[in-house]
DNA sequence: GTTAAATGCAACCTATTGGTTGCGTCGTTT
DNA sequence: AAACGACGCAACCAATAGGTTGCATTTAAC
């Protein structure tokens, strides 16, 4: 993935990273529905153990992506869109300068 | 960033991953612009080596967000948008869903 | 036909990922 | 207060990522 930026927040790159796994991207699938859920809950469908949620949530967590709130015993993770804006935004900016690249082009092409 | 998923093709996870380094993230800037660029002259401005760059490019070129064309001694890059509709789907479709959930808590809420 | 440039290929190294197991801790519950 | 449930922490492991170096190959240029 990505190597640890000391201190720094999220970046882009981390953001992106953090959705580069199938099991984080499994996880933010059932989070966005907008029950919040205990590791244990989130680890009970997996093939995964609680402990390898656990990691993955962190990671999840670090970017924004979803925040934890304690709950007696229980921490429980919701989904949090914050991040997600920021991607589509940079997404967003890619596909502009790309179709604008693709606008001179046709002015050229055409004279 | 992914364990190489025998013969699939790229999912979105693998697609994420891709963007989930700087280096890559700065790629996909350059080639955005509408210009292609040989391995060399994106390995010019860098502090990386050619081979590291040429490691980042197939990255990219795997999930799509590149494409190749042999120009007689030089292999030029050029910025391909599909996956970042792709990308776009799915934050949408994420976005979407979240949207819902608070729509309806607040119905919830309001009675 | 040499030389030089752009690239491919392979070996190698270190740090990180993704996963596990074992055990300690902290609240709940009875 | 004892037992159980949800969790944190640390050690450990195999595989991968990201990077380097060295050398072979192709293609352009002189």
């Amino acid at each position: 993935m990505l190597r640890k930026v000391r201190g720094g927040p999220a970046n882009r790159a981390h953001v992106f990273a953090a959705l580069g796994d199938e099991t984080r991207l499994a996880l933010v699938m059932r989070l966005c529905g907008g029950e919040s859920r205990s590791i244990s809950e989130l680890a009970e469908g997996s093939t995964l153990t609680r402990q390898a949620v656990t990691k993955h949530l962190r990671v999840l967590e670090r970017v924004g992506l979803v925040r934890c709130v304690r709950a007696g015993r229980e921490r429980h993770f919701e989904f949090n869109p914050g991040p997600v804006g920021q991607m589509k935004e940079y997404l967003d900016f890619v596909s502009a300068k790309w179709d604008e690249a693709l606008g001179r082009l046709k002015v050229f092409v055409e004279g």
